[in-house]
DNA sequence: TTTTATCTACGAAATTTTTCGTAGATAAAA
DNA sequence: TTTTATCTACGAAAAATTTCGTAGATAAAA
C-alpha cells in the first residue's frame, strides 16, 4: 500500500470526513485551515486517483471522489511508520507519551482500561 | 521548535542512542539500515547544526556531534503533530490502535494501568 | 445568443528534501 | 618525505512534493 503524502493525508481525511466530495468541495475544506488555490487541490486529486488513492465516479461535468482506502488502515499503516521512525519501534513508549501529555477524559481513561482488560484476557 | 525531517529524525536517533558522535559513526550506524553515503550524512549533520538541532565540538581533526534537543520533547512535538494530521487530533484513537495492533506485554500492560491509576488520581 | 463562471487536463515552476562529487586540509602510513 | 586515507566545506544535481497558470470544454446567467 502507499504512503500519502502529507497533502494526500489532509485531503484523504476531508473524504473520510464527507463519505464523497468533489474538488470544490475539499478545497473549501482545506481552505478553512490554510490557503490553497483551486487548482493546487485538483492537481492533488488527480494524482491521488493515478495512484489510486481515491476513486472518482464522472458526473458529467464535475467528478464526485471518494477515498479508496480505508481510515482505519491508513491510520494504522502510518502508524506503523511513525512508532518505528520517531520511537524506534517501541509502540509502548509511544502510548505512555500520548496519554501523559494529553489530557484523557475518565470516560476515555475507562475504555483504555476495558481494552486491556481485553487484551490481558487473549493471554 | 524546528520539526526534523524524516533523514534528520533518523540522525538524532542515533545521537540520542550513542550520546556523541563522529560524522563517521553515524554513517555506520545508518547504513546498517540502507545504503547512503558518507558525504550525504555529513551534509545533513551540517544543515542540522546550522538548524541548532546538534551541537558540535571540534577535536581537532574531526567534529563531535551531540543532539541539541531533547529525545521526550521531540517525540512530544512529533507526536502532536502527528496525531492532529494522522488521528484528527485523537489521541484517544490513536493509544487504542497502537495497543490493539501491536503485541504488548503483560508488563507493559502494567504499567499502562499504573499510569492510568495516576491519571485518574489527578483529577 | 453572448458573456461569465466553473470544471478538467496538463505542463511546468517553485519548494523542500536528499544525495553526492570535488576540492582543500591534515593526519597516518609507507 | 611521499603517498594514502580521512575529514570538512561547499555547491549543485537529483528526487520528491507542492503550487499554480493556462487552455479548452461546458453549463449557467445575462
Amino acid at each position: 500500500m502507499i504512503k500519502p503524502t502529507e497533502s494526500e493525508l489532509e485531503i484523504l481525511q476531508v473524504l473520510w470526513a464527507l463519505g464523497q466530495a468533489t474538488v470544490r468541495q475539499v478545497n473549501d475544506e482545506l481552505n478553512k485551515k490554510r490557503e490553497i488555490g483551486y487548482t493546487t487541490t485538483l492537481k492533488l486529486m488527480q494524482i491521488m486517483f493515478e495512484k489510486k488513492l481515491v476513486t472518482r465516479t464522472d458526473e458529467g461535468r464535475y467528478h464526485l471522489y471518494q477515498s479508496a482506502v480505508s481510515e482505519d488502515e491508513t491510520q494504522q499503516q502510518l502508524l506503523d511508520i511513525f512508532v518505528d521512525t520517531a520511537f524506534k519501534g517501541s509502540a509502548m513508549k509511544l502510548v505512555m507519551q500520548a496519554l501523559g501529555n494529553h489530557q484523557t477524559s475518565a470516560e476515555e481513561l475507562d475504555e483504555i482500561k476495558k481494552l486491556i482488560a481485553q487484551l490481558e484476557q487473549n493471554n
